[in-house]
DNA sequence: CTTCGACTCTCCCCCCGGGGGAGGGTGCAC
DNA sequence: GTGCACCCTCCCCCGGGGGGAGAGTCGAAG
């Protein structure tokens, strides 16, 4: 059906750039109905429209090419529009994200006046059910989800609001170790990825994050300032201890969360 | 106050890396408080950690570095806010952009089997009152926007609805020639951006798009294939009439919008 | 005060998804 | 049959990072 056509011609039928009609044969999205094998030319078949504006709306949404490649070697339709779905989902997070830096720098650019309240305090170690893993900085909202889920299948009578740990490598990095827990008054069989720890003992500096997560960072930022100023230094993973959190309210703004920087004294200095 | 802090502590207090703070460094976002000029040590102050803090945020809302040194050397409040909600603009048009993607894909992966109707015409010479620039693919809407009203201002009986002639290249390169016109019974004087043209007799491809212009781009694609099909070949700058759009109804399901891709006929060959 | 391990420096190459342009081969329509 | 528009490959560029090499520096323990 379909005459040949070049990769000029089907650039404008698609409104892709030659260049880019290129690229996605080289990287084997959309291989030409026809190479000339002497000249190398690139010749097109209108049924291909279809299929070069899948990849187009695709990359839209900033669904990287490897990604554009595995849905469009899906053959299994609902398969498929799992996969399109789960990018959406990466669509929504990232939407998630953006809100929150623009409270963030709301919250940044007319700041309250409102002194942080920051204490340092000597915690004792202490029995835990904990999971742990290594994430990304990206995976570990949903990380935290299932391991959380784990933990209240199996830790009937908590002694305590849950809490985290969280080695700093994840928020410079973007990877680090991570560890969820409970707080419990004896230990608890290995159950799944659950098992028992006991967080050692440590000084934080600790303040309380009032709200949603969404100007964490603010607060973390005001505690580090904090610590600074005090002359001391950050000597491990930060603990989170969600005191009021999702699971005990909807109303974000009633969350609270207490955040402890375990810190070590300076050696004096002038200034 | 701040004690001094060196890159690797001023990351930790900050959630960013070392190499983002030395690239932040070099594109003059964020000057260290102090480098050593013998051994080049980039020396911090606690006081820098909310300077840090807002050029985190505005990158995660994909503000280009060099933007970002704009506003933060923007001295006036008011006038650094109109520059942050300038890229809040931006991200809402993505976001519509990304509905749209959405909203398409949904058309592609299960199309309907409603045939696209395409009429071949010949259309006479046209008397229009035109405005007509250069832009880029994402400067296209708000360009539009401005020129129509520009026009609306000066034609008070128009001889039918506005259309719009849009370079191929402004699709396939991002950047094209666009005229948008008001067809009129009589030449206008130039006013501002308004001037008379005549718009050439051309044969056109001819269908109508119905709803949004968010799966506009899937009509082009169906338009194409039947050019395609026909031993037909583009010819010139698409035309777009706007039958029924915002001016006539809020109620973008009712839009409808006349795609006309000038066309000529190539010589016959078998297939 | 020395030592040594952790920290920091610069420099170069890599990633992605394109765009610009050079230099040279092809095709089609008149 | 010839000219010109088209197409080819190849290399370099962009932004905003990350990885790692190799060398220099800092500071805390002994």
């Amino acid at each position: 059906m379909g005459r040949v056509l070049t990769i000029g011609r089907f650039a404008q039928l698609t409104h892709l750039s030659i260049r880019t009609l290129r690229r996605y044969h080289e990287a084997g999205l959309l291989e030409p109905a026809h190479v000339d094998p002497s000249s190398g030319y690139r010749y097109y078949d209108a049924g291909q429209i279809p299929a070069a504006q899948v990849i187009a709306r695709l990359r839209e949404l900033d669904v990287p090419l490897a990604d554009v490649r595995r849905i469009l070697l899906e053959p299994d339709p609902a398969a498929r529009a799992s996969l399109v779905g789960e990018h959406l989902q990466r669509l929504e997070e990232q939407l998630s994200r953006t809100q929150a830096a623009v409270r963030s720098l709301q919250r940044l650019l007319r700041p309250e006046p409102a002194a942080l309240a920051v204490e340092l305090r000597r915690v004792p170690a202490r029995l835990v059910a904990a999971v742990e893993a290594t994430v990304t900085h990206t995976d570990v909202l949903s990380w935290y989800a299932g391991a959380m889920a784990e933990l209240d299948a199996v830790v009937t009578r908590p002694a305590g609001p849950p809490g985290g740990l969280y080695d700093n490598a994840l928020f410079t990095e973007g990877r680090g170790r991570v560890l969820v827990h409970v707080p419990v008054d004896a230990p608890v069989p290995v159950t799944g990825r659950v098992h028992s720890a006991e967080l050692p003992a440590v000084e934080l500096a600790v303040t309380v994050h009032e709200g949603s997560h969404d100007t964490i960072e603010v607060t973390y930022g005001e505690l580090g300032r904090w610590v600074s100023d005090h002359a001391l230094a950050v000597a491990g993973p930060v603990r989170e201890t969600y005191l009021t959190g999702p699971r005990d309210t909807a109303e974000a703004e009633r969350w609270r969360t207490e955040i402890g920087w375990p810190v070590f004294r300076l050696t004096p200095r002038s200034g």
